[in-house]
DNA sequence: ACTAAATATTTATATATTTGCATTTGTTTT
DNA sequence: AAAACAAATGCAAATATATAAATATTTAGT
């Protein structure tokens, strides 16, 4: 493996992370999930008002891209960044869209 | 118009720059840009190496979304980030594909 | 006005995403 | 073991996106 491939494999790592968070609830879903804040399939579906099986597949899709993770207890999933770093991504966009 | 709706729109915007920033070649021309670069369609299709067309395709979409602007002088057309803020947003991204 | 260079737009085809509903799987409690 | 709750999956219709090739537009120089 060259220089050349590595780049374009990171390229379509980090395009493949940028899709996943590409859409307005998903955004929204990372919004709620800063500083380090852990929440469940549940909490985050009422707090959204969107369906269950809608939140998890979002939740579903943030994960499989490396920008969640989650971790089981009991009957509850809870999700969180992967990268506290990525705040950074939503509030740099927070500020891009205050025109 | 309310809360609500206004947050939702802001919602949309952010999505669709992110949007038009989810793509291999469209990261790698905005890594070019960084630190307030500005180069023309020509500059951009020859250091990636890919078509005219296909480059101009993939500016145009950048701009129309909000990040980029672009400038014509003479003959060329000149683009740059719109917000210099978004380097970061390559910048994070960096860092969180090195694993 | 004509030509060449630089950029932009249009097309068509193929592929991927979103969403809700119904179902299923996993876990706790009784 | 059955009921209740939490989360994940499969499916299908509508919508959106990617890609490449061909064509069009804009500008500079002659």
């Amino acid at each position: 493996m060259n220089f050349q491939e590595m780049d374009i494999d990171r390229l379509e790592m980090a395009a493949s992370m940028l899709k996943a968070m590409a859409h307005p609830m998903r955004i929204a879903i990372l919004k709620h999930l800063e500083s380090g804040k852990k929440l469940t399939v549940t909490e985050i579906h009422e707090l959204l008002g969107i369906e269950q099986s809608t939140t998890s597949h979002h939740l579903g899709i943030l994960k499989d891209k490396g920008v969640l993770c989650s971790k089981r207890e009991g009957k509850n999933t809870f999700y969180y960044l992967k990268h506290d770093t990525l705040s950074q991504v939503i509030d740099c966009l927070h500020r891009c869209t205050c025109e």
